[in-house]
DNA sequence: GCGGTTCAGTAATGAGCATTACAGAGCGCC
DNA sequence: GGCGCTCTGTAATGCTCATTACTGAACCGC
């Protein structure tokens, strides 16, 4: 069975296979808190040095234009982490951290990551994989923004995030943040595959009604 | 004294603090080999199995348009790794790795990475890092793609490229390639720029009069 | 059930980049 | 020292999406 968020971080818990005395070590210098929607964890600057781990809940991760657009780099599900950039990489980036959803976070900080990615192979082995989906996925989006057509970038979102033949719960303003753009012309790739009957549209609730023709129009 | 090229990999050796006989361990079950210019080490699909270590030369990493429009994801200069994707990710990506200058390549098996991987928690470290640059970048690309318009993007690429006042090498070919655009959509920013005396242009030799303005130019 | 708020439909205008079509200029090779 | 190729300059046209401006519909809280 495959993935329906092939984008989403869905990996394993990112602390399964320790042992019982690492994940006391992990227990007692971690803390988890709880987040309610629309909180924003991070901004750009103000990034405390820390990895974040989703228990529960959903985050999302974006950018925004100096005129205020929203661009969103990453949907998370739970068990996804973030934050790991200040850790790992060189200093923070210019990102926004958001609960979309009531959320559970845990936190870690980053020295104790260090020492975990020093000890335990598969913690890194583990974070490598999500490493690698997350630059995939931002590489494909930008091979998509610069060669596609809005009508295919909004079919290859739907077809992303699917599940069955239903895309529940986004608006056309989310779909719009998540491609970059202005609400209007997301409605507007919307209704241009709506009239060639490839997918209904109903309030937060799209139906994908031909599925191979959708794929085709994703890839023009 | 900051990197030059801080979106270029030019982390230290993959493989240096290994001891001896882990060094003696990867040369047997690894394998340079020259590639002349323009040659390509791998295409979407027929992706060996490899981790790739650029020993010497230049390599690109793009993808094509179905119009044959090309966009470059990344530059690799010496020391730098790619095809790990293969390795680490799921499968393959559709991806292009072309050699740019007569280069020296050393390839490594993906089983090989694996135990290494566990076996040496430095080379995952690294590995880390160098996917942490590079989401950043691929992320950076993305923001700049959907919220700035070309001569901000061409002034970013220059201020990214430059080696003292100095971008040489690149033609307005290679600019539009890295940026995904038409080659007289670049020359048109570059002219833009030229005619506020913030660069000066030559062939395939861009001088930076005013770094400021090129700055601020490259912000909006 | 009412009033406010979030969502979705639509249209007009304009800016920006794609796309096509050439022309001249510098460079390397014979 | 001429020829061909690469690199750059330029212009016209059209399409796509940004941007602004509304309207009506569905849902929520009370």
């Amino acid at each position: 069975m495959s993935n329906p968020h092939p984008h989403t971080q869905t990996a394993a818990d990112l602390f399964h296979g320790l042992t019982a005395e690492e994940r006391r070590e992990v227990e007692r210098v971690t803390s988890e808190r709880a987040f309610p929607k629309g909180q924003v964890i991070y901004t750009p600057g103000e990034t405390g040095e820390a990895l974040f781990l989703l228990r529960r809940g959903a985050v999302q991760i974006y950018r925004m234009s100096a005129e205020g657009r929203k661009l969103v780099i990453a949907h998370l599900a739970p068990y996804s982490f973030f934050g790991e950039m200040s850790c790992i990489g060189q200093g923070m980036y210019d990102t926004y951290a958001e609960v979309t959803e009531d959320s559970l976070v845990l936190t870690m900080n980053c020295a104790v990551l260090e020492h975990l990615l020093m000890v335990n192979p598969r913690v890194a082995r583990r974070i490598l994989e999500a490493f690698g989906r997350r630059v995939l996925d931002a590489e494909q989006q930008l091979e998509d923004i610069a060669f596609k057509g809005m009508t295919a970038r909004v079919a290859a979102l739907l077809l992303k995030e699917a599940e069955g033949d239903e895309v529940a719960g986004l608006s056309h303003q989310d779909i719009a943040e998540r491609l970059g753009v202005y609400r209007e012309t997301a409605t507007n790739a919307l209704n241009e595959l709506k009239a060639a009957s490839i997918i209904s549209i109903g309030r937060k609730r799209i139906t994908i009604n031909d599925r191979e023709r959708l794929t085709r129009a994703a890839e023009s």
